[in-house]
DNA sequence: CGAATAAAGTTCAGCCTGAGAGGAATTATG
DNA sequence: CATAATTCCTCTCAGGCTGAACTTTATTCG
């Protein structure tokens, strides 16, 4: 499968990637586009032909006289890859083709009355079952999970987590490892949103781009030039940890839900949700300033700190703040620090994760199969396609199941 | 100078690489240190050889039998490299060789009696002559000038400068690149200063850094993977700008000279410079603990926003924090924060800029040469040797000439 | 002085690409 | 219906490049 020398597999590559969008393209398509010679296209298409990632299309029939071109498709069918959003309360599987074409949803009751080892093998074993049940006897190629915890720089640990600490350590990740006989990848669930959004999102994929998660903590993600940034220690952009100045609270007191009900609870106001807070703002008056006010603060502080052309807000949380609000801090932010970066609510919003675990999936099953630049091409069914498919994708339809 | 095909580019720089650390190599050793075989390590060498980019060294005598090797090394005197740390008063130039080795250093007062053309005229001249005096006749193959304003992410204009007006705009560029038969590249000056530390510095150049400076403003640099962030604007980093949460002051007032010096008349203290406000802490207490508390603050952004392995300080405004201080800082940031980053004073100071300048002066030289991946090369003279050259880089000294 | 050794060159087969010739399929045209 | 025109596809071949093996040259040691 990695047979040849670096140049083959670099053109192998190129014309892989023109296929990875599942269009029907004819060999002289594929010249033009990738520069190549019609032998090395010709050679490289049959060797793919063979090796069934490619499959013959039907012919193209154009105006004119000549002979008519038969087209190629990248073969959807040739392995799976799955997605996997593993929150606190709810475990959200997609297993898709190839192509990123979605075979089946699964949402679970996330486990918490087992060890690491336990937990690793049950996410193992939803995983298997989903294959099983739906994947037509494909072979699993790629697995990515989302966690909601932080993951050490180079991928290979999750170094801490709130809601599972079970999955902290070597433990989860062998146990799970140990269960699949696919490759797996884990990543912070948001990192792998903003994934999401920047590959079926609004934002330009290669534009620097920050998502700020609002919901019951807080915390931040980051791309520059299509990559996602990450620490040594999973704890770059994990705002909420700031401390303000000259005051005993930190970031996320004031801008989640768990934050700001305790912040208001030490205040000696009664409340049940933070929603009601701003539904009320005479009654809370002091909280809903706080609140506005730390928000500005972030976004001054990730304006000055990445120079985002985009800053995408989403998280339960957000909801409180409305798109005036948003238009009036860009506003602010232009006049007062002088970066201007659009500030918008996410596009995706929860399905997100999900989708950023499975495009990475995809990614890391095309590289499998020899496109190299997989990580940034463009795959599978179009945005508005993917938007159609989890349209349904709210945390109210998610926790009745598919 | 590029023909060839890709491959035959990537042998031809694989083998430069090599011997850009100014060594003496002979071909043996290269056909290791490169994993080519013999037969392209020496038709690269020849070809080398025979553009005059490489020349023999001496014959290397082993212990033991056999013939001896002849060795080849990069040849110094194939061109010139100029970098320039151009100040708001001061601009510094020094002259090197392809090898990095400084063959002369000039100190000119900035001009501000000329408009944007004959300002990029007047600095093309200062280069000119000291080519032309100290040149030796080689060719000026690269020119990298660090300028006090932000640069756009592609660095191809100056977008603001509070110390030079005139430089903004296109005007200046063109007009300094029209003055000058060589490559002219243009970067900020707290980013160069970041480039100065990690090529010649005590920091491992591919840890993600961030350097501080605390001087008559407050700007911050940062590099991740051996890159230097950029944003479209040039504001990335820019975190003197930022407006503190609930107070009228930014950043920059309360943590650079002409900042806490405003600030602190605001306040009804007189004070002529800020170093008498850290000297007389009884005397100007709240000044002191606002400024301390900015630092931390500072320090607490930086590293949720980057993660940094190292947090490197500079500026004549940083001189009135102790080593202690930092200390105390960075315990405080692993407990509260639970990012562990080393804070530490550059070891560059001043040289920082001029350094950088001058180390992406070369790099752009050694690519046009034909190393590629020359960015991240270690080049020429080792550190310890550099800092020696550099020793006298004081203000004092730099104000005297040379 | 000759054997051993190590490095310097040289030759050659294999791989891969791009160019081009020629065959095959299809449509336009008389 | 036959022929020309056009496009797609297949095959061959020259050229460039690499890596492995081989020869040559220089030096040391017995």
């Amino acid at each position: 499968m990695d047979s040849g020398t670096a140049v083959r597999r670099s053109n192998r590559s190129s014309v892989l990637e023109q296929l990875l969008s599942g269009r029907e393209i004819d060999r002289q398509e594929l010249v033009a586009a990738t520069g190549l010679s019609q032998a090395t296209v010709f050679r490289v298409v049959s060797e793919l032909l063979e090796s069934r990632i490619l499959v013959e299309g039907p012919t193209i029939t154009r105006a004119g006289r000549g002979r008519n071109a038969t087209s190629v498709r990248f073969n959807g069918e040739i392995a799976l890859a799955c997605g996997v959003d593993l929150g606190g309360t709810n475990c959200r599987l997609v297993l898709t083709d190839a192509l990123g074409r979605t075979i089946a949803r699964r949402n679970y009751r996330t486990r918490h009355d087992v060890d690491a080892r336990g937990f690793g093998e049950w996410l193992g074993s939803c995983v298997r079952e989903l294959v099983e049940q739906d994947g037509a006897n494909a072979t699993l190629g790629a697995v990515t999970v989302g966690l909601p915890g932080a993951v050490a720089g180079d991928k290979t640990r999750v170094v801490g987590s709130q809601n599972l600490p079970q999955i902290r350590g070597p433990e989860f990740l062998v146990a799970l490892r140990g269960s699949l006989d696919a490759p797996v990848n884990i990543d912070n669930d948001s990192n792998l949103a903003l994934l999401g959004e920047l590959r079926y999102g609004s934002v330009p994929p290669t534009e620097t781009t920050v998502l700020l998660i609002l919901g019951t903590g807080l915390s931040a993600a980051v791309a520059m030039d299509g990559e996602i940034l990450s620490g040594a220690q999973g704890l770059l952009g994990e705002l909420g940890r700031l401390p303000l100045l000259g005051r005993e609270q930190r970031l996320r007191d004031l801008l989640s839900g768990a934050g700001l009900a305790g912040y208001g609870r030490s205040l000696g106001y009664t409340l049940d949700t933070t929603a009601e807070v701003f539904a009320q703002p005479q009654r809370f008056g002091p909280l809903v300033a706080d609140s506005r006010a730390a928000f500005t603060h972030l976004i001054d502080i990730v304006a000055l700190a990445y120079e985002p052309a985009s800053i995408l807000v989403t998280g339960g949380f957000s909801e409180s703040f409305t798109d005036d609000w948003f238009a009036d801090t860009r506003a602010r932010l232009r006049d007062l620090v002088g970066v201007d970066s659009v500030i918008q609510r996410s596009t995706l919003g929860a399905a997100a994760g999900l989708l950023g675990a499975m495009a990475h999936a995809l990614s890391h099953l095309h590289i499998g199969l020899g496109a190299l630049g997989a990580l940034s091409a463009t795959v599978g069914p179009g945005r508005d396609e993917i938007l159609e498919r989890f349209r349904s994708y709210s945390p109210e339809t998610l926790a009745s199941g598919v």
